[in-house]
DNA sequence: CATAAGTGTAACCAGAATAGTTACACTTAT
DNA sequence: ATAAGTGTAACTATTCTGGTTACACTTATG
């Protein structure tokens, strides 16, 4: 339950979404789909929202919707959307810490850490939800092969 | 106190034994330098211990030195070492999820976001202990200009 | 207009991770 | 023998994530 599962959700989410096109999903069927929690879901939508990636309808029949296109959305858009937390922390020392390398230290490895990190965002945003889409649906007739191959068998 | 500075902590202790060369380094030293706990920096030493990257001597006079050249050393090195778990979690669905698409979706999203970490894997590859000491060093020829300009001023 | 079907959000709980700390057995230089 | 070290277990406090309930608010529909 802790480690962060929130993009694998988020993008899960947005997968949906793309396959059912504009046909609003409401945060209980998604949260079906994703196996959790309605207001898990809600929370996530949320943040997408506010970042443009999806549209939500309220009231009886709404629901989400994506704002765009799936070939418009990469995963570094979703992964920002999220607002979360560096994935390394560099605390900073107090000025009146004692060892002067130290503290000239800690700067230096926020801008290295912070580089590295900009890695990955580029590493997110090569890939598209389209992207995704398209392996999900290779996997899907890779299975159906399979399929086909037992009966010959 | 949450958040991940581990991999912070590690890079610290080791430019430290870097700079300190041969003269092997006490925990308690060190956890000045970084402004943390002897354990915690016994903790971090013995993973790296473990993988080769610095050598610790038992009893007395002891401590922790450098097992390679700084040149040697890559942050991905030390990341690893460190036994951190991957940065995005992708749960995976119960092979009875009733959903089938999203029984399909999620070892795609675990390919997916798998090659992204490759990529911050890739950036942490590129960047030596040494080129980190080389920015150390930098830093403290800038303040030593500043002070002179203050002077001069 | 009443009702059912939705969303948004606050509040709380449980479980896990991180870091800090104490304590103590074990190793080694002098 | 003693002092100075490391390794490691055990406990605590804090924080994060996700799950859950509850409820106010919005809207489609009969």
């Amino acid at each position: 339950m802790a480690g962060n599962s929130r993009l694998a959700t988020a993008i899960h989410v947005a997968g949906m979404l793309s396959f059912t096109d504009k046909l609003p999903q409401t945060s209980d069927n998604l949260a079906q789909s994703v196996n959790t929690n309605p207001v898990v879901i809600r929370r996530i939508v949320g943040l997408l929202t506010k970042n443009g990636i999806v549209k939500v309808k309220m009231g009886a029949g709404g629901g989400a919707c994506l704002a765009k296109k799936p070939e418009e959305i990469t995963l570094a858009e979703i992964y920002l959307a999220l607002e979360e937390n560096t994935v390394f922390d560099v605390p900073q020392l107090d000025e009146t810490h004692n060892c002067y390398l130290s503290r000239i230290v800690r700067p230096v490895l926020s801008e290295v850490l912070q580089k590295a990190e900009e890695h990955l965002l580029e590493g997110l945003r090569r890939v598209t939800l389209a992207d995704v889409i398209v392996k999900v649906r290779m996997r899907m007739i890779e299975q159906l092969n399979c399929t086909v191959i037992k009966k010959d068998g």
